[in-house]
DNA sequence: ACATTTACTACGACAGTCATAGTACGACAG
DNA sequence: CTGTCGTACTATGACTGTCGTAGTAAATGT
């Protein structure tokens, strides 16, 4: 039984988070369970992964935090996408298209 | 112009010298010209990737090297894809399809 | 009341890739 | 016969993203 070796999708990492953060902010625990369930259950994002991965992309300026002045409920730390991460999502959307067919060529369906 | 970053190909170097050894042995420098032409000139795999990938591959058992015992011509370190290598192959083959659709459920193209 | 879920943070290890550098042989041009 | 180019590697060390492990702590469920 073959799983999603993260190896692979190392580097869309970012690239799903930030789908993601697309239409609205959100945080971390709630991407997780996106991801999980958008996938059907195929990837599982690890907590460590998930989290280095919102500070790194907020260093490199395609995300920005804010907190939560809630009223209640868990203190939760907000991402919100911005124009620069709006960018790199859409290059790498583009990215996948020809990393996707390269790699086709590579692979056999006739075994 | 957005290129295709080794992160996204990163684990799938090895599934492409696999395919490339499936039907006969090879070596180094002409792995590195069919995965360049196969790929249309998208990929160009790093020398020191794809050697550390061959010895990598070999501990692992999924190819076998002999050198080859010219005639002239410069010696040259062929490897052989064994057993497991296919066997190992076929199991990225059918990790990528999966792979493929996780990751598609992310990508928008109406952008 | 106690366990589970939610929501993180910290730390260090690891693997694969890459930049850089160097070796060495053969072919071919001038 | 000398130098450059293409071939065919090897060595070393840095870097990046992921992951295992651990711990904290508030909120929610039973």
């Amino acid at each position: 039984m073959s799983n999603i070796s993260s190896d692979v999708i190392r580097g869309y990492n970012d690239t799903m988070i930030l789908y993601l953060l697309w239409e609205q902010p959100s945080y971390g625990y709630e991407i997780s369970k996106q991801i999980k369930s958008l996938s059907e259950e195929k990837y599982i994002i690890k907590e460590t992964t998930l989290y280095s991965a919102f500070t790194r992309m907020e260093k490199n300026g395609y995300v920005e935090s804010f907190s939560s002045d809630e009223n209640g409920g868990k203190r939760r730390t907000y991402y919100r996408i911005t124009d620069a991460g709006r960018q790199y999502y859409k290059e790498k959307c583009s990215e996948w298209h020809l990393t996707k067919d390269v790699i086709e060529n590579f692979i056999r369906d006739d075994i």
